[in-house]
DNA sequence: TCCATTTGTCAACGATTGGTGACTTTTATT
DNA sequence: AATAAAAGTCACCAATCGTTGACAAATGGA
């Protein structure tokens, strides 16, 4: 051993987070299909060969550059006329917020021309997204609020950080906790329309 | 001359038209980079080199493939209450109706990654989408109405015909009608929320 | 029938891709 | 200093990509 057991900042794991961080940016940009192994190297001032000797493969790599979690806040402790505030302004931490990773932006990027990477997005939405809003309403119903919610927050999504749709890019944080944020309240709770 | 001049069902018309059929097809399954000429050319049942002769690149085929006219309703011409649900239906007409080509599978799916199509995707916004919603409320608004109602309706045909989630996948056309209508017509016009 | 135009076939090009393996250099322990 | 393991370099393979040009077959007017 080098130093100690518990903590290893041995020489490698440095070039792994290189890796890592390289390829969650250029996944980022330009999805699994877009970003080639050799970008990824470039970016991270390496050969490619590193690449696949501490990633095994593309795939792999994509695996563990592509982990999303959420962190949904539990919806049953807050106010109920509260919901589709706190999921609004949430998923603008998610996107925006300095802590959270590109980790959406790599998975909704990629999903839409890579089965695999689509297949990790149904995952994110039923094991995270659906599980917090089974709470926000009628059990049963689960799903299908959960589906309204993801349809139109990912469609803002896209709007705003893939697609770059002007009006949608420069709205405010306010007026899209002001506009949206009802729009899910209705979609979270099931309740009917006006 | 072959025949007559008004008409010229030429034998390579023909060629030329399954050629780009062929081409909707694969685009909208795979989008641009994941459709290849040389798949395009097997569907159609021709020889590779023929997609090239008859449009001179793939970026030109892709142009010719990805023509998008939304044929949206005049919006001033209808009862102003029922501007979101004449939206809603007229979106379902557009993906699932029987008449209205692949275009928007074609050019949402390609957007993604594929900084050419975005643009494309972009012109569609501000030359169809937003000169219909302007009359709709505020012409100073427009841009913002419209951005909106796109972030839904694109989020819509995400979830529902891209990623296949599975509950939005599954909502009938009156449910969605029903719930996402009056959400548009709130964004199209620019009322307050509740 | 002759012949020019159209239509289609074939092999190959240069570039890029994910991935492999032999090799050299560095590191750190004995 | 000797040496074994780790870390990094390099050349290359097989496949696929868009695209090209030389060639053969079909077509139809003269």
């Amino acid at each position: 051993m080098t130093t100690n057991q518990p903590n290893k900042p041995s020489k490698s794991d440095r070039t792994r987070a290189q890796i890592l961080d390289a390829a969650r940016q250029l996944f980022a940009e330009h999805g699994y299909d877009g970003a080639s192994i050799r970008d990824v190297a470039a970016r991270a001032s390496i050969d490619p060969a590193m690449v696949i000797r501490y990633f095994h493969s593309k795939d792999e790599l994509f695996t563990r550059a592509a982990v999303v979690d959420l962190q949904l806040p539990e919806l049953g402790t807050i106010d109920r006329a509260a919901i589709g505030e706190t999921l609004i302004k949430h998923f603008l931490e998610i996107w925006e917020g300095p802590a959270s990773g590109p980790g959406m932006a790599i998975l909704l990027r990629s999903a839409i021309s890579n089965g695999f990477a689509a297949e990790k997005l149904r995952d994110v939405f039923a094991n995270q997204v659906r599980p917090v809003l089974a709470v926000a309403g009628n059990p049963a119903d689960a799903g299908r609020r959960a589906g309204l919610v993801s349809s139109q927050l990912l469609g803002l999504a896209m709007c705003r950080y893939l697609l770059r749709l002007p009006p949608v890019a420069a709205l405010s944080h306010d007026e899209i906790v002001k506009t949206i944020g009802p729009v899910l309240q209705r979609y979270a709770t099931g309740a009917d329309a006006s």
